[in-house]
DNA sequence: ATATTTCCCATGATATCCCAAATAATCCCA
DNA sequence: TGGGATTATTTGGGATATCATGGGAAATAT
C-alpha cells in the first residue's frame, strides 16, 4: 500500500539539514514524487506529503468561491507549502519558517500517519501521543469502522 | 506539478526595483511564459500570473452579460494588468500605482498560492495569515476530499 | 540638459554538492 | 544463538554554485 508509517526522530544540523527517513523517502522514490512540506493549519508540526494533496488543495481553490473565508484558509496552506529538494544524502534543509513554527531545536520526530507525515519537536509529540492515549481509556474508542472501505487486494495506488 | 507555493521576503531597492524569487522565476521561464501583475478586486495586495490566467478572465467576461456589474468588476482588473519585464537578475519595476495600491515601502513578501501568487506589505500579510489560522482551529479545515481523487501515477501535471 | 530606466558587473550571504566519518541495522556462519 | 563482518543510513564539513542586492555606466526619454 505504500505507506508513511512509524516514527523517527532525527538531528537537525547547525546548518539546518535534517534526513528524511529512508523509509519515507523509499515511498516517495517508488511514486517518483518530490516531497512538500506546509505548516499544519491546527497544531505546532509541520505536514509532510506528496504532489497529489497539494494538488487537490489548488483544485479546490479553483472551484470554490474566492471571496469565501474558506479559500482564504486554503491559501494559507499553500503559501507555506514547499518542494523540499534533497541532497544526495537524502537530507532538506528546513527553512527558518518551519523551524520557527514547529518550534524545533536540534531534535525533530517524524510521525508517519498514512498517506502523510507531521514533523514535531520530541517532547511536545510524546506529550501529545500520551495525550491521546488516556482520552481514548476515558472517552472510549472513536467509531473505527475496520474492514468495511478497504480497496481490493493489489489496487495499491490511490486511482478509483 | 510546477506551482506557485511558499512565501519570500524581498527588499524593493531605492531605484524602485524588486526580486521575483527564484523558484516563481523558474516555474515562468519553464513556460516561457511572461509575468503579469494586476491590482487584486477583493483585497490589498498584487496579484502576479502568467498568460493563461489572463486569458481565463478574459473569457470569463466575454461569456457574461457585459452589462453586467460584474463584467466591470473584472475589467478593472485587466486595466490593471501590467506585463513585467525583468533585469537580467530577475528583478522588475513597480510603478508608483502598483506601490500605492499594496501599501508598499521597502519590503514586499511574495505568497505563493498555486496558479498565481500575492504581493504583500509583509505585516499586512502576516495578520492575514494568523487570522486564517485561528478561524481554522475554530471553525475547523475547508471539506477537502482526501484519497479518493487521486490521478493516476505518471500524470504528474497540474493539467485537466 | 536632466531625470529615469536598462544593462552590466561586484559582493556577501546562503543553499547545494561532494566526499568522508560515525552510527545503526542486517547478514552470515560458526 | 551469539558475535563479528558487511551494508545501509545518518551526520559532519569543506568546496562550489546560486541568489538577492547594490551601484556605476550606458541608453532612453522628458
Amino acid at each position: 500500500m505504500d505507506l508513511f508509517l512509524s516514527t523517527f526522530e532525527n538531528r537537525i544540523d547547525k546548518k539546518g539539514r535534517l534526513s528524511v527517513p529512508a523509509p519515507f523517502r523509499a515511498v516517495l522514490e517508488r511514486r517518483r514524487d518530490p516531497l512538500y512540506l506546509f505548516k499544519s493549519l491546527t497544531e505546532p508540526c509541520l505536514e509532510g506529503c506528496g504532489p497529489e494533496r497539494i494538488g487537490q488543495i489548488v483544485d479546490a481553490i479553483d472551484s470554490m468561491d474566492s471571496l469565501s473565508a474558506e479559500v482564504a484558509t486554503l491559501q494559507t496552506m499553500l503559501s507555506s507549502a514547499q518542494e523540499m529538494k534533497l541532497d544526495g544524502e537524502g537530507r532538506m534543509m528546513l527553512s527558518g519558517g518551519f523551524i520557527d513554527f514547529a518550534e524545533l531545536d536540534d531534535m525533530a520526530l517524524f510521525a508517519g500517519i498514512g498517506r502523510s507525515f507531521q514533523i514535531w519537536l520530541p517532547a511536545r509529540y510524546r506529550e501529545r501521543e500520551t495525550a491521546a492515549r488516556s482520552r481514548a481509556r476515558t472517552d472510549g474508542l472513536p467509531s473505527l469502522r475496520l474492514g468495511g472501505a478497504h480497496r481490493p487486494p493489489g489496487d495499491t495506488d490511490g486511482r478509483r
